[in-house]
DNA sequence: GTCTATATTCCGATAGAC
DNA sequence: GTCTATCGGAATATAGAC
């Protein structure tokens, strides 16, 4: 991997773990064994560092929708719900998250890409809750936008709360959401469980 | 209102709108007109400052429970949901959520005091899904702890996504959390709406 | 309680040599 | 591309006068 690719990842996981404004030039030299200043070659400045990551985000979900293109719903649903399985396993949150409790103090190129990106996912999550529920492969009622804002915040809060409460608590969520989603008229079965 | 209690309110206002590393002791001595080093007197450390702002979160949770203790399940959950609409209209986010991500970043003190002021909140939220599941003013399966989860995870998330969409996704997530809770077994009814 | 003054550290960023 | 050196600024924190 190229340095320049080494940094962004680098940069990936600080933002993810500590916050934006939490990271440094120098907390991913000193990783790399290089200086403070190299990092400024790559990336003049911290907002450019920034974009370019946000840039990597998007082409990882382009790769990602692409790949189960030809799938169930639900099995794009899962592959959506996936994203966030590693997220919790490194014990980080996701980058929406991270820099949406940032977002007051990123500079308008970054919340302006930040945006779209964040609207990239919507709109893709939707998309696959629309064709579930018309194919009655789902079963949810109301508008699927509204549906997909709900998996969202369930995901993107689950690794950020269960920093605070049990690890196992993300499986819960995860499951749940499937349940729900997934499960037919319901014959009024199931109580104490999950 | 005391020197000390506005520090905390100005501090509180300044977390959940840039993030605990964002805000300096400089931006609330310049708007208090006092300096730098006054605050200091109050708060020794950032950490005291972030860990009597905690306190001071707990009580309002105490005094929330104590004000709906009588009331019916639903009326708690709204009173519960109702912590986000202030929020959602400062454009701000929650103290957990925010406070969450910069969970790598903060002393242990504070961790251990977020976690359990997370804790209890779980846990009254859980409090009122049970009594209201066994009532049967509410309709969802599975355990009250998991749907809980899930009702924190749509709120603390919604006030952060919705920075990043539209600001009417808020008020529409908080509806179709009440009334998947609330509507009862479901007449097949309900389509392209909320 | 609030101030001035200062110590210390860290950060983003740039200039210029190699 | 990476380095050394440095600038300018901002942050937390403390000492001591008032």
């Amino acid at each position: 991997m190229s340095t320049r690719e080494q940094i962004i990842q680098l940069t990936d996981g600080l933002i993810r773990d500590q916050g934006y404004n939490a990271f440094s030039f120098y907390d991913i030299a000193s990783k790399l064994k290089i200086k403070n200043a190299s990092i400024h070659y790559y990336f003049p400045t911290k907002t450019d560092l920034g974009l370019a990551l946000l840039e990597t985000h998007t082409t990882k979900l382009h790769n990602l929708q692409q790949s189960v293109k030809e799938k169930s719903p639900l099995l794009k649903v899962k592959a959506f719900l996936s994203i966030y399985d590693t997220i919790h396993e490194e014990g980080r949150v996701c980058i929406v998250g991270s820099l949406a409790t940032d977002f007051n103090t990123i500079e308008p190129a970054m919340a302006k890409s930040l945006k779209k990106f964040a609207g990239e996912i919507l709109g893709w999550v939707t998309e696959i809750l629309k064709e579930g529920q018309e194919s009655k492969a789902f079963n949810f009622t109301g508008a699927p936008r509204t549906k997909a804002l709900m998996l969202i915040t369930n995901m993107l809060a689950a690794v950020q709360l269960t920093r605070l409460t049990q690890e196992k608590d993300f499986g819960t969520i995860k499951d749940k959401v499937i349940e729900e989603l997934s499960v037919k008229a319901k014959s009024s079965k199931q109580k104490a469980k999950s």
